[in-house]
DNA sequence: AACACGGGGAC
DNA sequence: GTCCCAGTGTT
């Protein structure tokens, strides 16, 4: 769950996830729609999926007990290097790094790593450093603790350098250069888009939902239909769209607006 | 190496 | 608005 999402996010999301799934074995016998249900909201519901899986495989390989060997624990589905030695080091204190959004940044900082972090080389620098440092025993408090400097102290932007115990060691402090490094993000370059969705419901007060088709976005998942219409100029070439999506794509033949039925809001807003 | 994946917090 | 968040898997 914290995989790119933060703690405080995260918590009440983690909480009746576990009410619900307390170890391993209850979660691979629950059904993906249950998972699902409880993950809603969260956002990358890969993860849910992922970690519905990881669940069975726990089942299969480990007789449900969670593995205790990295190689083991790295081949859990959605688990990459940075979640299975955050876990080892954390339970069991095994002498093992971590890198992830905080303590790469404080990482990069101490090595005053001017390269992009994206960088392979990068990142192997960053890793290195990160099994280097850690001590042979309360490696999984010390990982915490730098993650810990790393959220609250050294922050992306402005970070407490005056109160950072690690001030003498970090070149990029001393040298009041915590704004370019690390190096800042290329801008990320937003597309416009604009989108239809259309709400139908029966006398029964169901709702047709459809499943969304790979390639698509929140493929896999259920959603009202919904189409581009960013290519559509103003309100009647995008009801002209969508009454064709609605024939064509999801097979429902609208009812046709008449000049005698009462115009409803939604027909009125073109949505 | 670059990209998709989601929703929200912080400023 | 903009940047970012206890990353991973795929192309």
């Amino acid at each position: 769950m914290l995989q790119q999402t933060q703690v405080a996010t995260v918590i009440p999301y983690y909480h009746r996830f576990l009410d619900r799934f307390p170890d391993p074995r209850t979660l691979a016998n629950a059904t993906e729609d249950e998972v699902f249900k409880l993950w809603a909201g969260l956002g990358y519901y890969r993860r849910a999926r992922q970690l519905h899986a990881a669940a069975k495989q726990i089942v299969a390989l480990h007789s449900g007990q969670f593995p205790r060997n990295l190689d083991a624990v790295l081949a859990l589905p959605g688990v990459g290097r940075y979640t299975a030695q955050a876990i080892l080091s954390f339970a069991h204190d095994d002498k093992l790094g971590i890198v992830e959004a905080n303590t790469q940044r404080l990482y990069a900082r101490l090595l005053y790593l001017t390269d992009p972090l994206p960088w392979s080389t990068s990142q192997k620098q960053l890793w290195d450093f990160a099994e280097r440092i850690v001590p042979r025993k309360g490696c999984g408090e010390f990982n915490q603790a730098m993650m810990e400097i790393g959220s609250q102290l050294c922050t992306p932007r402005n970070p407490n350098c005056a109160e950072c115990p690690l001030l003498p060691l970090c070149p990029t402090g001393e040298r009041q250069h915590t704004d370019r490094v690390p190096a800042p993000k290329d801008k990320k370059i937003i597309t416009p888009l604009t989108e239809a969705a259309i709400l139908v419901r029966n006398s029964s007060a169901q709702w047709l939902v459809r499943r969304c088709k790979s390639g698509e976005r929140w493929a896999g998942l259920w959603d009202f239909p919904r189409i581009d219409v960013s290519d559509c100029d103003g309100e009647l070439g995008r009801n002209d769209k969508i009454q064709r999506a609605m024939r064509d794509e999801f097979g429902v033949k609208g009812e046709r607006p008449t000049p005698s039925s009462p115009p409803s809001a939604a027909r009125r807003r073109g949505s």
